[in-house]
DNA sequence: GGTTAGAATGACAACGTTGTCATGACTTTA
DNA sequence: TAAAGTCATGACAACGTTGTCATTCTAACC
């Protein structure tokens, strides 16, 4: 019933020939007669031949074969800078082993290592909170690794970034200009990167603007929706309510707008990442936009190049975003 | 600076012992004297050794990958479809390599060739119309093939589809209860088989409430959201529009959306596929959701009975769907 | 004390390919 | 016609691991 795959060494017997001349003819070698050619492709055409590239990475040590670590690849955003990659990887004869940690540093390691001991030739992660210190050794062993998205700790490493700060802080820049004072933030973990970056920025606006940051109105615990739109009911319900709120994520983003939903609040909202119909809400939705496809992109030609041999410093290359106005109300609405 | 990655070679030799004690110690295989385990150990230790788990594979025959190919995987349907795939396989000690056929047969048989030569275990894949009869040759030998959301054409084959048919019909079922008799389909090329199947179960229902189906109504090049929002909109501002919509898919809801949020239009939409946001809707969307993680870990689940060993004749499994209603408007408001 | 059993270890082939080198035949050159 | 060069081909080792089998040594048995 199944017929196991005829190596070279099948075909070779069938043409007639060693089974370097049949090496020779897969690898389209010259100095190869006419004659033993066309029998070679006989015979490889009757078998079904196929080379088998596993045994040939091995042979030459390389896999052609790179490795993602992300949190999840259900999340859109970490499928878009998984489909750049793809795109990468594709035109280097490269395939793309993904792996997702959630956010776990333990379950991380443990994918590093599982995808190392495969021999990938390079390796990008998006990483999760902890110390990334075990990286370097794979690094020294020869296997480079790029980071995506936040910078790993304790370690000197490629990295690809976002406009984290600047973004945050033109976005709520954005609502002071439309004459908002009291703007809340919803974030996820203060530990992850990106969270105290955009914090950063959400501080710098309001500096800037001379505005004080009121406590009551800052929340790190948002880190799924449904927490989010918790957070965001509670502060819409309270005495003296915010009137503009800064999502520091999509996740948060959308248990804002569903918490104003419910509570039919006029509340304004910018958000970092922009999501699918976010032109079509109510009131339409500001956002901090950027590329994800280019950004895993430029992450995938960061490690080719170290592939490829070039030993610069570690480098960071930083992504820009772009606040992305819609729907101009220019004022806050009372409520009805 | 770079230290090569030390072999069982390397430890055999720092550890005064021969090449296979290593590899014993390294299996935990039995009879190895307490003392000498110790020597080894600590030469592994020593050298920061770690398994070629390609080697090890290549040896084995077994690579412990498996191969999902689908459309794209920037699409949240198929990164779910990922997600729950890569759960399945991780149980299993096995990775996934991802990669994106773009909708072309060509492509896809391209990428399947490239899978099979790194000598993947088994394939998951989400087929590109036209013929898969290729297919057979290398489930023949021996690599098992699963295919998700379309059944291959000129194939038998494992496959895992979506109740569409029937999930199709009680939508546009639902929206008939609700009073409306003309109902526009908009889908994309009808020559896939979910939109084939889909139509299918939208002239069911008509035909079982004794309604007429007007081929104005129906368009079938509503391939992307822009596309989807075109047909929409010149549906709506025809005379005669449709009162209701059925979308085949999330990306034709998403272009019917925009459409009407354009034109102001409150005709009524009942999409296959759920998506965020869906809730939050000025008109709350009727929807046909299913599990997606699900469906990748059933798919899964197949390709790793057949890797176990069984031998069936090829299953067909169907996932249900569920007629999710949101926002009871039961009727179809006027215009202002 | 000689045979046997078992425990611990090692030598070697094998997986399927590619790289290195050798070989023989034929052709060109002096 | 001998030397040198080219062409076509093959024999063999190597990649790093595991499987098979052989070997040595000690302990136990009759």
């Amino acid at each position: 019933m199944t017929n196991p795959r005829p190596t070279m060494h099948d075909v070779a017997r069938v043409a007639g020939v060693s089974l370097k001349t049949v090496s020779r003819v897969v690898n389209n070698e010259p100095r190869v007669n006419p004659e033993t050619l066309s029998k070679v492709h006989l015979a490889i055409a009757q078998l079904g031949f196929r080379r088998n590239e596993f045994a040939r990475q091995f042979r030459t040590g390389l896999t052609s074969t790179i490795g993602l670590i992300t949190e999840d690849i259900a999340n859109p955003f970490y499928s878009q800078i998984a489909s750049g990659i793809e795109t990468v990887a594709r035109a280097h004869n490269c395939v793309v082993i993904t792996a997702s940690s959630e956010e776990g540093i333990e379950r991380e390691r443990s994918l590093v290592h599982a995808l190392i001991q495969r021999r990938v030739d390079g390796l990008l992660i998006v990483p999760a909170s902890g110390d990334h210190a075990y990286i370097q050794q794979e690094a020294q062993q020869g296997t480079p690794v790029v980071f995506l998205d936040r910078p790993p700790s304790n370690l000197e490493a490629d990295v690809v970034l976002l406009e984290n700060r600047s973004g945050a802080q033109r976005g709520v820049a954005h609502l002071i200009a439309q004459g908002h004072q009291r703007i809340a933030f919803i974030s996820g973990f203060s530990t992850v990167y990106t969270g105290a970056e955009r914090l950063a920025g959400f501080q710098d606006a309001l500096e800037a603007a001379g505005l004080p940051l009121d406590p009551n109105l800052l929340s790190f615990e948002g880190h799924d929706a449904t927490q989010a739109e918790r957070i965001a009911s509670l502060m819409l319900t309270q005495s003296n309510p915010p009137t503009a709120i800064f999502a520091a994520s999509n996740r948060q983003s959308l248990g804002v707008i569903r918490a104003a939903h419910r509570s039919q609040s006029q509340v304004a909202l910018v958000g970092f990442d922009d999501f699918e119909l976010a032109d079509v809400l109510p009131s339409s939705i500001t956002v901090i936009r950027y590329d994800a496809v280019k950004m895993g992109r430029l992450a995938a030609e960061m490690l080719f190049a170290r592939l490829a041999g070039e030993t610069n410093a570690p480098r960071r290359l930083v992504v820009p975003v772009e606040l992305f106005t819609r729907g101009m109300n220019q004022t806050n609405a009372a409520k009805p």
